[in-house]
DNA sequence: GAATATAATTTAACATGTTAAATAAATTCA
DNA sequence: TGAATTTATTTAACATGTTAAATTATATTC
């Protein structure tokens, strides 16, 4: 029988381990702003917006509906984001950034540049216009697969 | 003031992206064996050894500690796995796959391989291992920044 | 060799990930 | 139009992520 490969030389390993090594640099710094990674993503998409709905927000931050509603629970209590039911389709969340959100984002975000542009640095710009480049060629790639196989083990289960 | 670039430009969510659309792959495959992502890593690494303690287990998984204590009562419960306090050094708990998580492991096993097969014929062989390469520069150049970075922000706090 | 420091693991507390099911509103269509 | 279907969000339940603190054992040092 062949042999499974290592499981450090699989590609959902590298991935995780490369976004380790990058959230690693991020995550102390959003430590000091008292926001955890995933808050920081909402808020960052919600600062160029007038408003968003729960549905788009979770697309664009890669969060789960249900971890977003929670999240949007104690970012409300908070007082960084204003929940408001859409008038035009009373299903819908209508998300906005308060004020006291905008001025934490405000805060963060030359700090998160500052990191950007290190790793930029570090890494070299041209390897990293590359590796985004392979990563998003490999999106298209492993998308175009995945409908078949879903419903391949829908069946099966 | 700069602005701070859209976040589905950053380094942390395309790699996330990609990660996810790997996953997608696999974790509807490992639902049919019962398994969640991070238990198939645990079995999978214990599988290549007689016997592994907890803290090397972690750096090879890539999950934290606290994670790992509780992954593996459970997984002890299931009897996939058994646990025993090294003899040698009292602090450690040495792991083990049960005949049964071998079990499991080589059900599941060709499900894995047949996936990663698919994932390099739909990207390309070269492609991938371009990725691979990048990916590992990645990490050099990030860990190499990363105990500077650490340490002002503890100081900081 | 007792006091102190270091190391491996675990516990605790809170946040998020994941899937399935429930809820409620909009849409479709017979 | 009203029953059936679809859609958006939320709840629920369990698993993992993250940090800090506690625990227990080994290693150091005086």
């Amino acid at each position: 029988m062949a042999r499974l490969r290592p499981i450090q030389q699989s590609l959902p390993m590298q991935l995780l381990r490369a976004r380790e090594a990058s959230m690693a640099h991020f995550r102390p710094m959003l430590r000091t702003h008292n926001l955890t990674e995933q808050q920081w993503r909402v808020i960052r998409v919600l600062a160029n917006v007038e408003q968003m709905d729960t549905g788009e927000l979770a697309e664009q931050t890669f969060l789960l509906g249900p971890s977003l509603t929670r999240m949007v629970q104690t970012l409300e209590r908070d007082g960084l984001v204003n929940r408001q039911t859409d008038p035009k389709d009373l299903r819908r969340t209508l998300l906005s950034l308060s004020s006291a959100g905008r001025t934490r984002y405000e805060a963060v975000s030359p700090d998160s540049e500052a990191l950007y542009e290190e790793i930029e640095s570090a890494f070299g710009h041209a390897k990293l216009s590359q590796l985004y480049k392979l990563l998003s060629e490999l999106n298209d790639a492993l998308n175009l697969t995945e409908q078949e196989e879903t419903r391949a083990y829908a069946r099966s289960k």
